[in-house]
DNA sequence: AGGATCATGTAACCGGTTACATGATTAC
DNA sequence: GTAATCATGTAACCGGTTACATGATCCT
């Protein structure tokens, strides 16, 4: 599945151990697909298990023992494989608690609702605000990796820098158009509530 | 969880049998809150052992026997509770394969790439024309369940239809600017494929 | 004759979430 | 002193997916 495709792609940069992964995964991937420590540390000993990475510890005089993973070619094989093999059918995921909300919005007072809308674009706008300080580290990422190529990788993790953005204003739009009609409709209305 | 709510709602409008509630999830929910047929049996049997659903067997001369699922009152209360509390935060699921997929885009060449992009395109497309269809059969389903305030109902149905279309067609913008800006990357450099 | 639709479920699996457990070092 | 960070895991749970099982009727 995608999780361990996410986590070789991030190794194809260099070994890592799983605590810094994490902290790779949240700077860079996590707006396109999210890992908790303990998911980590289980895919590891999977694709250890695969040969697709192989571990070994690194002792440290200052702090606990780091267990480092680096990618084997078996690995970057099967990398390269799910890379190179797109889905027929991509999965896309249609649950998303706000709208079934909205779905029923009917249900609640017209305060209540347009209240809802105000929360979603506010938490939306806070959205906003991660994926700027994502996209602020990239370069400083691109240069730590030494990638070969930095400028055409970071052509395409601002490709879904971009992607997140687009998503979040036209959502905002969207709740705001919402509003204007609720307000709208109110006022042709003599009675909403039943 | 959500689907439960989402199906507690769709109890609202009436009782109904498992089969049929699939179809009406398909109908009207889906784009929204996505289940399956088995989900939704097993949800149902736990609804019922919670005292939110009772059932009945409604025999039939023509085709199998039904378990018709009725919402009792303490349902209805569990519904309305869940609506009229907004989570302070959204459960928002960023996994997007295809945006991971394009997170590593530099690995690939860029006829690949470009394919891939159209591949996108075509899905969303596809999806667009689902939309339209579900959008079509609304005014049927706000009739047949003779909804005291079919008018309202439908408004927030459309609500969320809206935000399907506008989220597709800025994708699909999107998907558009990132060929472009490849093609035009290409042009500017002499070599891209290391 | 064969596929779609109606109808109800069970079982296994898979992956994401949450809680638990431990313990050192560093910064305020 | 205490909160944050570094560091590695395990276990239980929860919900979504896939496969399996059964059988009638309706339409072509």
């Amino acid at each position: 599945m995608s999780l361990s495709y996410a986590m070789l792609g991030l190794l194809t940069y260099g070994p890592m151990n799983g605590y810094n992964l994490k902290k790779i995964f949240d700077k860079s991937i996590s707006h396109v697909w999210a890992a908790s420590l303990s998911q980590i540390y289980r895919e590891l000993s999977t694709l250890e298990k695969k040969g697709y990475v192989t571990s070994i510890i690194q002792k440290q005089e200052d702090g606990p023992d780091k267990r480092i993973y680096s990618i084997t070619d078996l690995g970057r094989d099967a990398f390269q494989d799910w890379l190179k093999n797109f889905p027929e059918q991509l999965s896309f995921y249609q649950r998303d608690e706000f709208m079934l909300r909205i779905f029923f919005g009917s249900r609640l007072e017209k305060k209540e609702i347009i209240k809802e809308f105000e929360h979603f674009i506010s938490q939306k706008l806070d959205h906003l605000k991660k994926l700027n300080e994502i996209e602020k580290t990239f370069n400083i990422y691109s240069s730590e990796f030494t990638v070969e190529s930095a400028e055409k990788e970071e052509l395409f993790w601002h490709f879904t820098i971009k992607q997140g953005k687009m998503t979040i204003e036209v959502l905002i739009k969207w709740a705001e158009e919402c509003i204007k009609q609720l307000e709208e409709y109110n006022s042709s209305k003599i009675n909403l509530k039943k």
